[in-house]
DNA sequence: ATAAATGGTTTACACGTGTAGACATAAAGA
DNA sequence: TCTTTATGTCTACACGTGTAAACCATTTAT
């Protein structure tokens, strides 16, 4: 996976709209947006802009316009967030963040039969 | 809990410094993050006065200067951000949250037993 | 009492981000 | 073909943040 760039959080709903669909023209993500925020047009395209700058869209012509795609993974990204947050705010050691989310966070002992079954799972392919 | 204000990066480094041991001289501040970082002191400086105008930080005279303490606790401070995270990449849904952490970083059985009885304990409480 | 040192206050500047209008270009309709 | 319309590019600006020098006041040593 290629080095994720930065991506501010306005730029990240424009990627969560790409992500979901895609190719999708320039348009379609301008008019799903607008739905959820009260953001201009102009404002959108220069997000758009900017998330193709960063290396993070990527676009083809298509009809009058372009069409977007992801040129990274959602998975990639929100696997690199999640490792920022955990230096960032628990100096990358899960357990005090598990810790901090179970305490303050709903969560059933059924979740937790589920965590541990992954785990097993994870540690049989290894 | 007073609404958390919002603390830049580098900020947030003053702030665990300020956590760990107050109230604390500026200087001390400032020679602890020197150890850390290549900032100069009117860096650090600078950072003072904005968590003070943001109200993470109270003073005190002492000696020559000031003494800093946090006017927010870190648990809340992590609570907060913890929160943010969650609603941010995980649209607030804790189960894919830790299904991500738990496959990509390190997590033992004992530590999800651990987790098991602290869920078993704060239900317990409640 | 004056000078030096120590620490706090003001000012500065570049860069990213949120926000958006103005401008240009190409397609489509008259 | 010429005008309208849709869509993409350029320009703009305020605010937060990282970065830090310059300046000022107060204490301490000479």
């Amino acid at each position: 996976m290629n080095p994720i760039p930065e991506i501010s959080e306005a730029e990240h709903q424009v990627m969560k709209i790409v992500w979901k669909d895609h190719p999708i023209p320039g348009m379609e993500i301008i008019s799903e947006l607008m739905k959820r925020t009260d953001w201009k047009p102009s404002t959108i395209k220069t997000f758009i802009t900017r998330l193709m700058k960063k290396g993070a869209l990527g676009y083809e012509k298509s009809g009058r316009g372009y069409s977007y795609f992801p040129l990274i993974e959602e998975t990639d990204f929100v696997k690199n967030e999640s490792r920022l947050f955990l230096k960032r705010i628990f100096g990358g050691s899960l357990k005090p963040m598990l810790a901090t989310m179970v305490e303050n966070e709903d969560i059933s002992l059924e979740d937790v039969e589920e965590l541990k079954r992954r785990i097993l799972e994870k540690k049989k392919g290894e």
